[in-house]
DNA sequence: AGCACGCCGACT
DNA sequence: GTCGGCGTGCTC
């Protein structure tokens, strides 16, 4: 007889723990930890499902009272039990349920439904339904004879385009059915583009001397007992992946496995591209529009054994392999890496304990590191390695930057400088490529009085409420609406309207300043459907439009040789973010943008307008310079106790009743003052959340830093037993959250 | 989480 | 007397 530890799934600190159960002799050979299995639980002996995450021979609960599984409902795949350990490590560090650590490392396979699409086709010889056209042409039945005919034509028609377009609903669809004129086929869809299949195979590329010394450093640090991390350290165009590349296959030489982690927004064509190219069906790519069942594919192939190599974002880190070798996080510094789900995961973090788990490495590839790695490279925690020149040793752009508060002053008032309407026109001359970078979506931001300076705000969420060009005012959050005001509520004063600064004014803007100027534009808006993304991409590098303007998404990837210049129309938008990351942040997306220019032939050149240009993250970002950012942030960080100079932790509460709700976390900031009375943990808060009201529903947020994490841990361990032993708690929902 | 047990107020 | 409120406690 042999006995499975289980955890139910139910998200409830009360059953947050294994529940013995007896294996029937029949499954015996088949249970495997990591499967999901459905058990009788509780006083009713409800079904219900939940985790097998151990196996023993040894009873630990009366056998009389142990209950039996029911059934299981994985199949016979061995999905790792280090991934169990892993998702046990991440509930202690990040605080939530195993249940939902669990789930979030083990993929449940849900019913894979194969996409399909329906469509139609006729079921008759072609005579047979031309006749029957006919007839119902002439009789009342038009609708009928309008579908047989389109089939005439076509062969085989789009369920949902025949029910739409044709206006072809059941009423006309059942009739031939029943007549069995017509019949419905089903198609497979497959979500991977055909093109992919074609991908000519790209030829293994030598290294350039630098990338082969970084390769070989890496290598080298591979060689010690307990290998440590690396942070390659690369600026842009060095060609980090080059070097990925090779070391992959290097590990994969070794039969082992590797995952590949990118951020989202870099999971473009032609990163997918190279990694098809180079490696061929050893590797499989994941992206965040693959459904769960699509997924849970790809991750069984994995576990087979049928792939070697995983490319994909966040959730990717997961890939069940059997002898992971290497785990490589591009742009190490994105935020995407940081789960905005419980448990709230940092998947470079989890990485490198995943590694350290099942003997893996771990490769960090920036051109801007996080000041996390940073300071742990400059520890030794992590080995430093570092590719100075960019590709071909290309210069790096030639960067001014820009006063707007002097543009003002001299009577300006375009969101163009003098500066960067001169570059503009240069670049348009001689016939090369600029590209404008607008850190924010929408047509227009906030809107605000001239006068008096009243934003207009959502009554229900607390944000500022965004124009739309037509006209309207809309809550980003909850979706409240209203037209757009003629005259401040506050003060009365006409002069109201939006802060132009959104993607479409600008390319209105250069429409009019250079007539007959093509300009394409990429933000939220536009890219909404697939792949226009990569259409809007290939457009402009082909040199279809003269000026690329866009958010974020135009920093990331894709190489365009003849771009020459690159704006930054508002340095400012990321600087005046309200959290303590906002200067790295900047300096990050400068450091980005900058670097897009003068990759070709051409030496490249940058503008970047802003309001304060003195601000060190500016400057750094102009002069390319990390470490000089490095060294003045950390001196910030360390000043005011923020991370990675101290570790903080935020204690989120939200709730509908307002006076509850700051009563409870009053009482929380004293709990944690009588736990822990040492003038070394600040406490900042209680404080309304960032956004202090989201759909009725009040946030407020405590922060607490300290320079020991686990400190911190203890804190929130005993936070959580103290609102579960007392009631008031209840109507409230609290979170706890790393930064 | 869900369900049973249990101890107090307005009903046939 | 009883039906039903939800406070408390347990789940292999």
């Amino acid at each position: 007889m042999i006995y499975a530890d289980i955890v139910v799934d139910i998200s409830h600190e009360k059953v947050d723990r294994s529940f013995q159960y007896k294996v029937p002799e029949k499954m015996e050979k088949e249970i495997h930890p990591g499967m999901v299995v459905t058990i009788p639980f509780g006083n009713g002996s409800r079904e219900r499902k939940g985790y097998v995450i151990g196996l023993s021979d040894t009873p630990k609960y009366d056998l009389h009272k142990m209950k039996e599984i029911h059934s299981l409902c994985s199949d016979r795949e061995t999905t790792e039990s280090r991934l169990i350990a892993l998702a046990a490590w991440m509930r202690e560090r990040y605080g939530s349920t195993m249940i939902q650590a669990l789930k979030t490392v083990l993929p449940v396979q849900e019913k894979v439904k194969a996409k399909e699409k329906r469509t139609i086709c006729l079921a008759v010889p072609r005579e047979t339904a031309e006749k029957r056209a006919g007839e119902m042409e002439k009789g009342r039945c038009k609708a009928r004879a309008r579908l047989l005919r389109a089939l005439l034509k076509e062969e085989a028609l789009d369920y949902t385009e025949a029910t739409g377009k044709l206006g072809a609903g059941s009423g006309v669809l059942n009739p031939l059915l029943e007549e069995g004129l017509i019949r419905i086929g089903y198609q497979e869809v497959y979500r991977i583009p055909e093109d992919l299949k074609n991908i000519p195979e790209e030829k293994e590329k030598t290294l350039t001397e630098a990338q082969q010394e970084a390769a070989e450093k890496i290598r080298e640090e591979w060689e010690n007992a307990s290998p440590r991390p690396v942070l390659l350290f690369g600026v842009t165009g060095s060609g980090k992946t080059q070097v990925y590349m090779n070391l992959i296959q290097q590990v994969i030489d070794q039969g082992k496995q590797v995952i590949v982690l990118i951020p989202e927004i870099a999971l473009t064509y032609q990163t997918v591209r190279r990694f098809y190219g180079r490696f061929g069906d050893k590797v499989s790519v994941l992206n965040s529009r693959l459904s769960q069942g699509e997924r849970y594919d790809q991750f069984r192939r994995a576990s087979r054994g049928e792939i070697q190599v995983i490319v994909g974002p966040r959730s990717a880190l997961f890939t069940p392999f059997s002898n992971l070798g290497l785990i490589i996080i591009d742009e190490e510094h994105e935020q995407t890496y940081k789960s905005e789900n419980t448990p709230r995961y940092h998947a470079r973090e989890t990485a490198v304990q995943r590694a350290s788990m099942e003997g893996a490495r771990v490769i960090l590839g920036s051109a801007t590191p996080s000041l996390e790695s940073y300071s742990r490279a400059q520890a030794g925690i992590y080995a430093l390695v570092t590719l100075r020149d960019r590709f071909g040793k290309r210069p790096l752009p030639d960067v001014s930057v820009v006063d707007l508060r002097e543009e003002l002053k001299q009577g300006n008032r375009s969101v163009l400088s003098r500066k960067l309407k001169d570059s503009i026109e240069d670049r348009l001359k001689k016939g090369q490529q600029a590209m404008l970078f607008l850190n924010r979506r929408g047509y227009a931001g906030f809107v605000s009085c001239r006068s008096c300076g009243h934003v207009m705000k959502c009554p229900h969420c607390d944000v500022a409420l965004s124009e739309h060009s037509n006209g309207m005012l809309l809550c980003h959050y909850c979706g409240y609406k209203r037209p757009r005001a003629e005259s401040c509520p506050e003060c009365g004063s006409p002069y109201i309207g939006g802060f132009k600064a959104g993607t479409q004014q600008i390319e209105q803007v250069l429409k009019k300043t250079f007539p007959g100027v093509r300009v394409l534009r990429m933000d939220y808006d536009t890219t909404r459907n697939k792949g226009s993304y990569e259409k809007i991409l290939s457009a402009f590098s082909a040199h279809e439009a003269d000026i690329l303007v866009g958010t974020q998404m135009i920093v990331k990837g894709h190489d365009f040789p003849k771009v020459t210049l690159v704006g930054v129309v508002a340095a400012d938008l990321s600087l005046n973010a309200s959290d303590y990351r906002s200067g790295e942040r900047t300096f990050q997306l400068l450091t980005q943008a900058v670097g897009r220019s003068g990759r070709g032939v051409e030496n490249g050149e940058a503008v970047i307008q802003t309001y304060h240009p003195d601000h060190y993250s500016i400057l750094a970002a102009a002069s390319q310079d990390y470490e000089a950012f490095y060294r003045q942030e950390m001196a910030y960080r360390a000043l005011m106790d923020y991370p990675p100079s101290s570790f903080m932790m935020s204690v989120h509460a939200s709730g509908e009743d307002e006076a509850l709700l700051d009563e409870g976390m009053e009482y929380i900031g004293k709990f944690i003052r009588r736990v822990y009375p040492g003038s070394d943990l600040h406490i900042i808060g209680p404080a309304p959340a960032s956004v202090g009201k989201i759909n009725d529903v009040y946030r407020r947020i405590i922060y607490l830093k300290h320079k020991d994490g686990r400190l911190l841990a203890a804190i929130r361990d005993k936070i959580e037993k103290y609102i579960e032993i007392n009631t008031g708690f209840r109507k409230m929902y609290i979170q706890f959250d790393f930064e």
